[in-house]
DNA sequence: GGCTATATATAGATTATCTATGGATAGAAA
DNA sequence: TTTCTATCCATAGATAATCTATATATAGCC
C-alpha cells in the first residue's frame, strides 16, 4: 500500500476554507478537524499548515486573534473573512469542475 | 472567471497513464487526446509533459521507439509496460481514495 | 521530575508544474 | 518561393506547494 503524499497537492487552501467554514478554530484544531472528518486519510503536516495558514491571512481570507485554548494554552485562532468565504465557493467551484474533467479522462472512450 | 492551472498537481502521471493505457500514442498526441476528452479543461504544457513521459520512463512504466507520424514526421512512440499498467491501478485508487477523503471534508457535519 | 499531548513556527529540501525558449519539418496558402 | 500554421521534441529556469526536520513552550498527569 504506497502512500504517496498525505494530501493532494493544490487542495489545502480549499480543505482550511471549508474547515473553518463550519466555526472558528486555531491551527492544531484545523488538523485534527481535517484528519479527522477524512476518516484519517488526509494529514496536514505542520510545515504544510503554517505556511498555508499566512497566505491566507495575507490574501485577507482570514484573520486572526490569539486566545485561550479549551486546554488553557495560548493558541492563534483563525476566522472566516467575507472574501474568504466567497474565496471558498470560487475554489469548491474550481475543483469540481477539475475532478470532473479528471473523470471525463479516466473514463473516455477510445478516439477516432 | 479565475483560472488558477491547466492541471491538479499530482495527477498527471495518472492522466498520461490512462491515456497510453488505450494505446500508443507519441507526446504531441498525449497531450491533445487529454485536452480533448477533458473537453478543454485540462491542458498539460510542454514543459510538463516531456519532464513527465522521463519520469514515467525511468521508472519503467512507459517504453518509448521513434517512428513517423500519422503526418509523417519523426516522433516518439510511448506504450504503457506490464508494470504501468499496475502503477496505473494504483494510481487509480490512491486518487479516488484522496477524492473521497476531500469530499468527506467538504460535505461534513458540525464537529461535537 | 519526566512524559505526553497540545500548540506555534521556521529553515531547508524536494518535487511538480509553468513560462519561456529553441529547434525542426510537413503541408497549405499566398 | 516564401510564409504561415500545425505538428513534434526538448530543456533551462522560475515558481509554488508540500514535506522533513527542528526548535520552542506549557498544561496536566503520573
Amino acid at each position: 500500500m504506497a502512500k504517496k503524499s498525505d494530501l493532494l497537492p493544490g487542495t489545502l487552501d480549499l480543505l482550511i476554507l471549508k474547515t473553518l467554514a463550519r466555526g472558528t478554530l486555531h491551527g492544531y484544531g484545523i488538523a485534527l478537524s481535517i484528519k479527522r472528518s477524512s476518516d484519517d486519510v488526509l494529514t496536514v503536516e505542520e510545515g504544510s499548515l503554517y505556511p498555508a495558514l499566512q497566505r491566507l491571512l495575507l490574501a485577507g481570507w482570514l484573520k486572526a486573534e490569539w486566545k485561550m485554548s479549551e486546554t488553557n494554552r495560548r493558541a492563534r485562532f483563525y476566522t472566516l473573512t467575507r472574501t474568504g468565504r466567497k474565496q471558498l465557493g470560487v475554489e469548491i467551484s474550481e475543483f469540481e469542475q477539475m475532478i470532473a474533467a479528471i473523470g471525463r479522462v479516466l473514463s473516455a472512450p477510445e478516439e477516432a
